[in-house]
DNA sequence: AGGTTGACCTGTCAGC
DNA sequence: TGCTGACAGGTCAACC
């Protein structure tokens, strides 16, 4: 589920609960995607300096050392008052910071929880590597964007699935982004015009900003670290639409299959 | 090398 | 009610 808004609201809710505080215990659950790559027992006593994000990476530094955590595809993390538990159903992760109590609920368990000794870690260089530059970062241009989608003949939805060019949109915001740009989502990258990808790049901070402020989107399960719920999903314009009509035009939208994922377009306002 | 496909795992829902 | 298959927000390794 958690695409770069939810990550970023997650990030948001967490970090002023969290920061400064001390580790007191670890639990861990099921075997996650990988390894957590530290004995547990390492994590306590360390203290948590902040917390940032890198893509979809939730990135908790402590005095020494940091947590990456990858909320996959059913992950959230949830923060509660009082003392360590035991884990519940599909919970994976469990530390006791101060006096709250931090659990990541996953229930598909396609998400990640890693430790490593500094951002220079080879695992930790490796994990984030292939991520592509930040939708609000200045470093991003039209210009850039273009010349990267010039790259590739994939279908524009799948390079924006793969966030090189990019990153951070999932799967709900591209079909939002390129709806919004007026791009049909199969159409190859090199062949978006560089007026389009200046409606891209608009749209990309547009759709993320508005999902951010809105809370996040929460389909079936996600909630940001104190449970409330987003609401974007309320918002979408044409995800999960299929055979409504267009806001803009009336035209019906419709449901393709690109992969294994769902693509939302509008016929009519999104040329081939 | 770039592009495509399947695999990972569990829950939910529609259809029979 | 119970079974089966399709589908769900994301990567990533393995193949052409």
């Amino acid at each position: 589920m958690p695409e770069l808004p939810e990550v970023e609201v997650t990030r948001r809710g967490l970090e002023p609960q969290i920061a400064g505080l001390c580790v007191k215990s670890v639990l861990l659950g099921k075997p996650l995607r990988w390894p957590l790559g530290v004995d547990p027992q390492r994590l306590v006593g360390r203290t948590v300096v902040g917390v940032s994000r890198r893509g979809k990476y939730l990135l908790i530094a402590l005095d020494a050392g940091v947590l990456l955590i990858h909320l996959g595809m059913s992950g959230s993390l949830q923060l509660s008052e009082g003392p360590a538990r035991a884990l519940r159903a599909h919970e994976h992760f469990g530390a006791e910071l101060g006096p709250r109590w931090l659990t990541l609920l996953d229930p598909r368990r396609f998400g990640a929880v890693v430790w490593a000794d500094s951002m220079q870690s080879p695992q930790v260089k490796k994990l984030l590597q292939n991520i592509g530059p930040e939708p609000f970062t200045l470093e991003l241009t039209a210009d850039s964007l273009w010349a990267e989608l010039k790259r590739s003949r994939s279908p524009i939805k799948t390079v924006l699935l793969a966030g090189r060019a990019v990153c951070g949109v999932g799967n709900i915001y591209a079909s939002e982004v390129l709806y919004l740009a007026r791009i049909r989502p199969q159409r190859p990258a090199n062949r978006v015009t560089r007026p389009e990808a200046t409606r891209l790049l608009a749209a990309i901070r547009s759709v993320l900003q508005a999902a951010i402020d809105a809370g996040g989107s929460s389909l079936r399960d996600f909630r940001a670290t104190g449970g409330e719920l987003g609401h974007f999903q309320t918002m979408t314009r044409v995800y999960g639409r299929a055979g409504e009509g267009c806001q803009a035009c009336g035209s019906v939208i419709r449901l393709a299959r690109q992969g294994q994922r769902s693509s939302y377009f509008c016929p009519t306002c999104q040329p081939r």
